[in-house]
RNA sequence: GUCCCCUUCGUCUAGAGGCCUAGGACACCGCCCUCUCACGGCGGUAACAGGGGUUCGAAUCCCCUAGGGGACGCCA
């Protein structure tokens, strides 16, 4: 049979890294195994899921190249089928309908907490209930625990994980109102959808021995199981917004690239070896759930700040170029083809030194507007006279320069060599008065991308 | 509270009884390269939660304790 996984998030806000990463080895394993990947919304809770949120995780998916191989499958367009089976559980005595009101039950609940005794439902009277003497409000079916014995599922990260039945109660499969409550749509789903193996976070590993009633019950295999740990923030704490940026796309918008984000997602929690840098193609040759940790693993921003550092040195120009025009767009920073053009010839000093694409986008800034660049009161002030002094004198001496890069910084050498002064002497004020910052790719590199119109200009403007 | 899971440098991890004087990566600190910043190179600080066993030998196996996480809904 062919390996079939699913994701299968609800959408009742944006797509979490938690659960992207929960995508990424479903799409992995089904890859590396030759199966298919597929997505399916759970949407049951009408009340918190929206349709923004749906297009949101699919965008967010196809952003970060994981997007399912068959259409998106809504569960609540499954709902007569997860409602036809929960009569035929009844039918085959495996179910009951019980007329507890949700006041009663949460009086039943609130009183075993206040005897300090777990609260485990009884449906014995609803078993036997003559239907004739049924009270006159719309029940809910409940499927019936096993009664003893233990339930064993052999997980395929956390090894073999074992409850006593005892522990389990009757739980509901089908509201008052007809619809399906989640751990029983979960399990119709993935039965009809042919899932094979159920990967997912290890909140719902508890939960796996109340979905094995539905498929012990119906008779049907069950799928494999793996239930990967969470992601946690910094602290320890689970993950949320205070934490910095935890959905997917608030990671695109602060110019992490997607590749980048799936690899250190990849290596949280996984490992093979010594190895940090793993392409999709590769991490599809080896990824095996069992090098999944078992421990939850903590978001590290600096390390995902390195490994985009990584990723964006080796992306192609021409991609970063459009990505890093569109971002100063977006900033509505002004610039024509001609401007365009000297980022382009940057780029391959500029994404040496930058971490993101908004870092990169900055850095862009000063080669795009023509004139005299920003700069900060500090960086002004290192424009002493003496270093204005030089300026005018350099103005005029570049005059002449032969415009190439290895021409220029011969050039330079050689300027400050007759003067007596370092290079740096000559190459700091010059950068602060091309780029408006100390800090810049080579002041050659600089100078041609400018043009020496351009480059002059601006030498003399710092000058005076 | 009950049940389930987890515990190697600050963080992510390597480690399947001797290869471990515990390896790598990020971060941090030095030094080198150097026109600045990056990149890169070299070096350094830093961990087997604690306690008992088993064994000739334990980070690796077992038990206990402590700490962390998760689940206990007509939520998903």
């Amino acid at each position: 049979m062919s390996v079939r996984t699913r994701f299968a998030p609800s959408p009742t806000g944006y797509l979490h890294v938690g659960g992207a990463r929960t995508a990424l080895f479903n799409y992995l394993f089904a890859r590396r195994h030759g199966g298919q990947y597929l997505l399916r919304i759970e949407d049951t809770d009408r009340a918190r899921s929206t349709p923004e949120a749906v297009q949101q995780i699919i965008d967010s998916l196809a952003w970060l190249g994981l997007s399912p191989d068959e259409p998106p499958v809504m569960q609540t367009a499954q709902e007569a089928r997860h409602a036809e089976v929960a009569r035929e559980l009844l039918a085959k005595g495996r179910a009951y309908l019980a007329y507890d009101t949700p006041e009663k039950l949460a009086a039943l609940r609130a009183e075993a907490e206040a005897a300090k005794r777990p609260f485990k439902y009884d449906g014995s009277r609803w078993i036997s209930l003559d239907q004739a003497q049924a009270p006159s409000i719309a029940p809910v079916i409940r499927i019936i625990a096993p009664a003893g014995g233990e339930t064993v599922v052999a997980d395929l990260v956390q090894g073999e994980v074992r409850v006593a039945n005892a522990e389990l109660d009757d739980m509901i499969i089908l509201r008052s109102d007809g619809t399906p409550t989640y751990l029983h749509a979960v399990v119709v789903d993935d039965h009809d959808m042919a899932i094979t193996h159920v990967i997912r976070g290890d909140d719902h590993l508890t939960n796996t021995f109340r979905q094995c009633m539905v498929y012990d019950a119906m008779g049907w295999r069950r799928p494999h199981f793996a239930h990967i740990p969470l992601i946690h923030g910094a602290d320890g704490a689970k993950l949320s917004k205070r934490h910095g940026a935890v959905g997917a796309l608030d990671f695109a918008e602060q110019g992490i690239l997607p590749e980048a984000l799936c690899n250190y997602l990849l290596r949280l929690g996984w490992g093979h070896g010594d190895e940090e840098i793993v392409s999709r193609e590769r991490a599809i040759e080896i990824f095996d759930l069992r090098d999944v940790g078992r421990a939850a693993a903590r978001m590290d921003y600096a390390k995902l700040s390195h490994l985009n550092g990584v990723y964006l040195r080796a992306a192609d120009d021409e991609r970063l170029l459009r990505e890093v025009l569109g971002r100063l767009g977006k900033r509505g920073v002004f610039f024509g083809t001609e401007t365009a053009a000297r980022v382009q010839m940057l780029m391959p000093e500029l994404k040496e030194r930058a971490k993101t694409l908004e870092e990169l986008t900055g850095a862009a800034v000063f080669a795009v507007t023509d004139g005299a660049p920003q700069m900060d009161a500090k960086t002004a002030a290192m424009l002493t006279p003496e270093a204005k002094a030089r300026l005018a004198d350099l103005a005029e001496f570049l005059n002449d320069a032969p415009w190439e890069r290895e021409d220029l910084v011969n050039w330079l050498r050689d300027y400050a060599e007759v003067k007596g002064v370092k290079l740096g002497q000559v190459a700091q004020p010059l950068r602060i008065a091309l780029t408006g910052s100390t800090q810049s790719p080579p002041i050659d590199a600089v100078l041609v991308a400018l043009g020496r119109a351009e480059a002059i200009g601006r030498i003399l403007a710092a000058a005076n």
